[in-house]
This record gives structure tokens, sequence and C-alpha cells, in this order.
DNA sequence: AGCACGCCGACT
DNA sequence: GTCGGCGTGCTC
């Protein structure tokens, strides 16, 4: 007869978890001994489903009754996929930016790691040869040939179909018992020990990269740089050259870089640098190869990581350097859900890391200057590029008084017919697609307006559409108009593709092509409209901004922004900042090597400070002006922000909900800290939704903290947020 | 966010 | 009589 029918209670303990749902609060359960350890992943029972959580801490006592705390329903890891130091930068990230930790914390994994599938590679199959009696293939010919290419050693399917060998043939050696198919995990490179550097094509450095070169190589420890480079002046070069000492002791590079610059051309470069294990993370990759990508920074088996914002949240097991290019770039902060700003991130992990990082580029953004000048950043300069490139000439056209054709002035037809003649090509921008922004009718006045926004119908020559911008509906461009019925439809204002018909009646010699969202969106139909710009195909090129990044032609000689008035008194504060870096960005498009270039941005404010200053000063010399008009004002940065959003479908229920949090919260702020709003988003409506928002402002972040989790209490009583979608933007970087 | 619970209108 | 609308509350 057994002894003791008791079983002793299982050892168990508590966890501190994290949870993906919207919620400022973590979650307490009990578990088994042994306790996995922070930065596992647990299943748990949540309500009445089940959720896949990330440990964080084993408490000794819960924040609840115990009562109310059930077991975790199963361990998912044994081995953390999160270090202490990614969970550290994620609390401090979750804190910061005062978001629901869950959120922030599952952010840093792949969505398969998310769901709770294995943090593992996914297996390759392998076919390999079997001890046997190979004589019997003397008359299967395919077999035999299959037989001999494996006897050289075992290959993937993927290999073998290069060799011409079918699966049916494996299938039938398979059969034979004479070869066998296995699933093994996939070669890992241990890079780390031979490091080569393909010195083929280093150029010869001018002096200022040679001497960012070696401050960057010599820095030790957490060390921030601020690489401002004018096209062309080669920021690249001094990134290779920057990595190299870092590869060479074995550590990992991060290299982050804007939504489209991660272009084949960038990850060929450094591939061609350094003949060592290149990685890319994006969105556009699909989930499985996002986690190989993810398990191969992890685990240190890529040595150079190449990615756009969430690459920020990757974990790494020895990084060495991160270098964030074009770090101006708006798209280096979520706009949505957890919005934080992975450049101000990447500056708190080198700094927890104890490693050096570069922000480079050509219109540094205000923040990075004003952190240069105050010694937080250390400033390297290349002003030159090198060989014997000249520098671009600016012109302001005057475009008051003058007859525009299509947007063109007679002073810039002329222009432009100079450079056409002397066989060069010639840019133009303007940043507004379709024919014509406004369509009304001639005869009664009625505009063609959106029924979701409050805006108007962009109208499309081609396809004959109205189109929205602001929500993307689309519709037929009605025969006549739907008040008066007359006929007389006109377009007003100037869209690229207006352009684009008139350029073909000013110069019907030359070919034009247009590029902009409308003309690319085919997979792969960019990549061969700059091919036939390099290729000389087209003489004037017509397009928005995406034909402003990156993108070099050698016989650009003349760009020009056909109208940028409208930016001028945008209403946002940062509106002049974006517009320079776009102007500079364009004028970087103007003459290379040995062809000078031109640069005219045609206005009908040619006096105006800003653009005075762009043109005859420099980026720089605006930045100094713009930066203490901000000083003056108490904008950023030398102030600090937080923005609360609200919409909803009716704007009765957003202001139902702001208004009395603007309320209880205002005589509850000290002095140090502003609250303006509730106010309504410059366009009221969009997508059919009413949007508002309130500002808090403050000279110190401690100050804006306080009064931002103070209104985060109040809306947690607030009935009326429950009926609208509400959230907190810490560090906005656009009012709506 | 999900999901259940609960209390009021038009339908098999 | 019920199906289902969305307000309210809760999740260790």
């Amino acid at each position: 007869m057994k002894k003791s029918a008791i079983t002793p209670p299982a050892a168990q303990a508590l966890l501190r978890i994290v949870l993906p749902v919207p919620l400022r609060r973590e979650f307490d359960y009990l578990c088994p001994l042994p306790l996995p350890a922070p930065g596992c992943r647990v299943k748990v029972p949540f309500g009445n489903r089940t959720l896949v959580g990330l440990v964080l801490s084993h408490p000794q006592q819960a924040d609840i009754d115990m009562s109310r705390i059930k077991p975790v329903t199963a361990v998912i890891d044994n081995t953390p996929v999160l270090s202490e130091a990614e969970l550290q930068l994620l609390a401090w990230a979750a804190q910061y930016y005062l978001h629901p930790p869950g959120e922030v914390y599952l952010q840093a994994l792949p969505t398969l790691l998310r769901k709770g599938e294995d943090a593992g590679y996914k297996p390759v199959e392998i076919w390999h040869l079997l001890e046997g009696d190979s004589s019997t293939l003397s008359r299967a010919i395919k077999q035999r040939q299959a037989y001999e290419l494996l006897q050289q050693g075992p290959m993937t399917p993927g290999e073998l179909a290069a060799r011409g060998v079918t699966s049916a043939t494996l299938n039938a050696l398979a059969k034979k018992q004479l070869a066998e198919k296995r699933e093994c995990l996939p070669d890992r490179i241990d890079w780390h020990s031979h490091i080569h550097i393909n010195e083929d094509g280093k150029p010869r450095l001018t002096t200022e990269q040679a001497l960012a070169v070696s401050l960057l190589q010599q820095a030790g420890g957490f060390s921030p740089f601020l690489l401002e480079g004018i096209t062309g002046s080669g920021k690249t070069e001094v990134y290779l050259q920057a990595m190299e000492p870092v590869l060479k002791a074995g550590k990992q590079v991060l290299v982050m870089v804007p939504e489209i610059g991660l272009t084949p051309q960038t990850i060929a470069r450094f591939q061609h640098r350094f003949p060592l294990p290149v990685c890319t993370l994006h969105s556009a990759m699909n989930e499985r190869e996002r986690l190989d990508a993810w398990l191969a920074c992890k685990d240190g088996s890529a040595a150079i990581v190449i990615g756009t914002r969430s690459a920020l949240l990757t974990p790494f097991a020895g990084l060495g350097l991160i270098i964030i290019d074009e770090e101006h770039d708006s798209s280096f902060k979520q706009q949505d859900g957890f919005r934080y700003h992975a450049r101000d991130l990447a500056l708190l992990r080198a700094r927890m890391l104890n490693i050096p990082i570069v922000l480079g580029s050509a219109t540094p953004s205000f923040e990075s200057l004003h952190n240069a000048a105050s010694g937080k950043y250390q400033l390297l300069t290349l002003s030159q590029r090198p060989g014997s490139a000249t520098v671009a000439e600016h012109l302001l056209l005057d475009s008051r008084h003058v007859q525009l054709e299509a947007g063109l002035s007679p002073q810039l037809q002329q222009l432009m017919a100079e450079e056409l003649e002397k066989g060069n090509q010639v840019m133009l921008f303007l940043n507004r697609r379709g024919y014509a922004p406004v369509l009304l009718c001639h005869d009664c006045g009625w505009l063609a307006d959106c029924e979701r926004c409050d805006a108007h119908y962009t109208w499309h020559k081609s396809g004959n559409r109205l189109h929205c911008h602001h929500c993307d509906h689309q519709r037929a461009k009605p025969p006549h108009c739907p008040q008066c019925g007359s006929l007389q439809l006109v377009g007003t204002g100037l869209g690229t593709e207006q352009v684009e018909q008139a350029l073909a009646m000013l110069f019907p010699q030359y070919s034009t092509i247009r590029i902009d969202r409308d003309n690319t969106r085919r997979k792969g139909s960019f990549e061969q409209h700059l091919e036939g710009i390099r290729a000389g195909k087209y003489q004037i090129l017509i397009g928005t901004q995406m034909l402003a990044k990156g993108h070099h032609f050698p016989d650009v000689t003349l760009v020009a922004m056909l109208d940028v008035d409208g930016a001028l008194f945008a209403g946002d504060f940062r509106a002049a900042e974006r517009l320079a870096q776009l102007y500079i960005q364009v004028a970087g498009r103007a003459g290379r090597a040995s062809k000078p270039g031109r640069v005219v941005l045609q206005t009908h404010h040619p006096d105006h400070a800003l653009l005075q200053d762009l043109a005859n000063q420099g980026y720089r010399h605006f930045a100094q002006t713009a930066l203490e008009e901000r000083h003056q004002a108490g904008l950023p940065p030398y102030s600090y922000q937080a923005l609360f959003r609200c919409q909803a479908t009716q704007g009765e229920a957003c202001r139902e909900f702001l208004v009395p949090l603007a309320q209880q919260l205002i005589p509850a702020l000290p002095a140090t800290v502003l609250c303006l709003g509730p106010f309504s988003a410059r366009m009221e409506r969009k997508a059919g939704q009413y949007r508002y928002q309130m500002l808090l402002q403050a000279s110190n972040r401690r100050d804006l903290a306080s009064a931002c989790r103070r209104a985060l209490a109040i809306t947690d009583t607030l009935a009326a947020a429950r009926k609208v979608r509400w959230s907190l933007d810490m560090d906005p970087q656009e009012l709506w």
C-alpha cells in the first residue's frame, strides 16, 4: 500500500509581467519553481483569454490580494528573449513616453514571438547520402547525377534545384534508402575572429573626412557625435571607416536609415567594404524573415545591421557602435501607438551600453544642432565635396507680376532652355501630385469637396478621377456640375500632372518624365524610371519630394522648386525647418563633379527672410536665426511638449473629453507648465473623424512628465474618455 | 483592446 | 417571448 497520498503544494512564487493590453499597469501571476528569468515569455490567463506576456521581475509580494492571482498557463522560454540591458531600455521608454508598458515591451519582439512561437531559426532542409549500394543507379541517369552531386557534400533542395535536380529524383533516391532529407539549423558564421576589410574602392579622404574618421576611431565609451556633412561630402565613407575598429574588435554595428533610405545600393556599399554578415531589418520583410534577422542580431551572427526605426529596439549580442543616417528624418519618430523617437532612444541605448553614436545629416535637426552647440554632442563638419566639385549657385526668382506657364516663369523657362541646349538635365519639384488640387464649377462656384474630410478633392486627369489625398477616397470625376448642371468644371491650382503636360508643349523637342507616387505605385517602376533618367532617356524631370531623396543624377545641372509659398506660412512652428531641409535636399541634386549646378526657388515672397537666408547664407545660418527665434518664443528645443490627441465621429465627443480634462488639469499645473487648448485640428475632420488636441509645454522635463501623469490620472476618471480615441504624444513632431 | 454583463427596442 | 443594440466595468 502506498504511503502518503498527500503531495506537498508545488513550490511556486510570483512573476511580474507585462501583457499586450493598453493599460498602464503590470500584472502578477503565480508560477512553479524554478521561475523563468526576466525577459522570458509566458502564457497566462487574462480575463477569459490566454495572452503571451513577458516576465519583468520576481516580486516578493503581489500588489493585489493573493486570492485574485492566477497561475501561468505555460512558460515559453527557458532563456530570455530580451537581456537585462534591453529590459532596462524599454522600462525607461515606457516611463518616458508614458505609454502602456505591455505595448512598449512587446514592440521589441517580432510578431511571431509576440504570438508565442519558438525563438529559433527556421530549420533548413538538407539532403545527404546514406550508406548503400549505388550500383542500382546505373540505368537511372538523373538519380545517378544527383547521387554524384551529393557525394560532394549535403545540399539544400534549393541548391539542388539550381543544378537541375528535381524533388522527384530526390524522392526516388530516398525510396531506395540512398539519400535522406534532414532538418537542421542554418549555419551560423563566426565572423568575429577573422575580419577582412575590402580596401578596393576606398577613396582618399578629404582633410575634414580624415579628421572626422580619426576622432570617431578614437572614441571610447559613450560619445555622441553630430556629423554635419553637405550633400556629396562623403558621410558614408566616414561611417565605413568609423566602423572598422569596432568590427575588428568583434563588436556589432547598427546603422539606422530612414524608411526610404534602405535601398539595395546602401546595403551593397556596406557589404562590399566588409565581407561580413550584413542583415537588414525593415517593415517590408515577412514575419519569418524578420524573426531570423532578429535572431541574428540577438545571437551576434550578424555583424552589421542596417535597419529602419524598429531596428533600435532589437536585442544585440555585442553592440559597439550606432550610426543614424539622415538623423533629421521624420520617419525615426513612430506616428501611432507607441510614439517613440528612435534617434532619442538610440542616444539612451548608446549611453546605457557605453558606446559611441554618430548622428549624420546634411541638414541636422534643430534639436541636434542645439545639442551640438551646448556641447552635448561633438560636432564633426564636412563642408567640402571630394574632388574638384563646385558649389551650386542659388537663385530666388520673383514670380510676382510675371506670366506663369503651368507654374513656370519666363525666367525659369529661359534657364531651362539654356541647360537643355547644353545637353544637361533639368529637375523640377512640386510637392503636389495630380492635375489640379481643386476642381470647381465655373458657373456656380461649386467645389468638389471630399465627403469625409475638410478638404478638396484633387483632380487626377489620368483616369479622370477625383482623389482625396487625406483619406485616400476616390471617385469618378462628374461629367457636369452636380449643383447647376454646367459643363464648365475647371481645375484650379497646379499639380505635377499638369506641369508634365505643359512641359510637353513648352519643350516639345525634349522628353519629360514625371515621378510621383501615382506613377511609381507598381513594384520596380520607380527603379525603372530612375534607370531611364540615368541613361539619358529623359531631359526634363518633374516630381514630388520622392525625387529629392538620395538619388543622384550626374547630368542634372538645374533644379527648381516651383512653389513652396504654401509651406512658408503653414501653422506648424516646425514647417520652416522642414522646408529648409527639403530645400537643401533638393539643392543637393544639382551638379556634382565636373558640372556646376544651379538651384532655383520660384516664389511670390522673394524677400522672405527664410528664403533669403537659405539661398544666400545656407542651412546653418538659417538654423541659427530660426533657433534664436525659437529661443525667444520659448519653443522646442528650448522647452518640452506633450500633446493629447483625441478623435471621434462627433466633434462634441472630443470636446466633452478634452474640456473637462483641461479644466481639472490647469489648476493643478505649476507655473512652469503651460496648457494650450483644447483646440481643433487645422483640418478638423479627416476620414470621417473629428480631431482635437491639447498641448502641454514646459520649461523642464520633470514638470512636463508630472503634468502628463496628472492628466492621465484625470483621464481615468472621465467617462467621456471611453467614447473617443485618445493618445498621448511625448515630444510631438507635428500638430494636427 | 477585448470581452462579459446588463438593461431596453423590433422581430423570427 | 428572444436577438441584439452599446454603455459600463474588469482584466493579476
